[in-house]
DNA sequence: TTCATGCGACCAACTGGTCGGTAGAGTTAA
DNA sequence: TTAACTCTACCGACCAGTTGGTCGCATGAA
């Protein structure tokens, strides 16, 4: 067996529940989509909640704070950096023909309210997300390369993501997602001077 | 009976959908709270589908629409009409511990991808209010107090607000909420000069 | 007599989760 | 060498409870 079952599961789960939210996700359907048994999915995990954590974990690590690092690392500013790690999120994001939008959003807006543990969760991967785009940005602020604070920065950058994502998702309009995205990039070029 | 039963019936469910999602929010819990039959539900709705985009529409005219056009027609310029809505949006917010946001918001993620005719509708109602700050703001943009065209305004100010209205649910910080809503207060002041 | 309004038992399908069991690889010990 | 044993991985029938939705019937006003 070339993947082992455990990756099935997981694999299978991010997709559905990325997809289908939480609630709309059933557990029969993650194992007839891994092809494996019931019995199989409860000897790796407890129960919905708990691969429901492993899946947000993997997703923001793999699609969000990987993908953010490498493009901060590897571009000649944070300004081109972060205009990079946006750009290549909105053009996988268009790939999927606005479908999925951005796991951790979409569980964000559904269990905040239900389930405290998922929301510390996400939480805190939303916090992470901000550390390191401040950790990158707050060298520049003693060279007065910043229109407001680092912090600042960070959460207006994260927030207006989030806000776009959903309006995309929402119109399913190449043209205007692109010009919405578009907009972004002008904040991150309004902000940041380097 | 002071309520009507299907008046009963959908207060309920809007509470319910707006704080619980749409698969999160069982018929039987609906009538249960709203003390009414399965019979008298179905009398009125011909599925769960149907009493959903009433709630969405109901929600998007009482919490959305109406507060906005009376906040334009009231205040003495655009900016502060904006600054208004945004105001007594988030104090509203405030007062439920975060807890809820946006109906149209958390449909508009939860939705979009699984039911096409609710996609549309919600589509529609972002339509609707971001056609009613473009009104107000069409005039200025002779006058030159606009820094952008009035549709990219309409468009940033709704999706900051719904990245923000999201952030604040995850966090449930008072403060940083706040610090974030003053970005957008921030944002109006930048872009309209009326 | 008609008809809108409302009741609640009922239905098949599905939910998250349990459980007794098995196949087979690895370990031990005679 | 081989028989006995242990353990992980996995199977799928099964469970109680819930789901969205149906239906026959009762009530009461017009």
């Amino acid at each position: 067996m070339a993947k082992n079952t455990q990756l099935k599961i997981i694999e299978k789960a991010e997709k559905l529940l990325w997809h289908k939210g939480y609630e709309g996700t059933s557990l029969n359907d993650v194992v007839g989509k891994a092809g494996v048994s019931k019995g199989a999915f409860f000897h790796y995990y407890p129960n919905k909640q708990a691969i429901s954590q492993d899946v947000i974990n993997k997703y923001t690590r793999e699609q969000l704070v990987v993908p953010l690092e490498k493009h901060l690392g590897a571009a000649t500013s944070v300004k081109n950096g972060l205009f990079n790690w946006v750009s290549e999120f909105f053009e996988t994001f268009k790939g999927q023909n606005f479908k999925g939008g951005c796991l951790l959003g979409n569980m964000a807006l559904e269990m905040s309210d239900q389930n405290e543990a998922a929301r510390e969760t996400i939480k805190q991967h939303f916090l992470d997300l901000e550390n390191i785009i401040v950790s990158h940005l707050k060298p520049l602020m003693d060279d007065g390369m910043l229109v407001m604070e680092p912090r600042q920065i960070a959460r207006l950058l994260i927030a207006a993501l989030q806000g776009v994502i959903m309006m995309s998702k929402v119109h399913k309009d190449n043209n205007r997602a692109s010009r919405e995205f578009q907009s972004i990039a002008q904040f991150i070029e309004y902000a940041i001077k380097d």
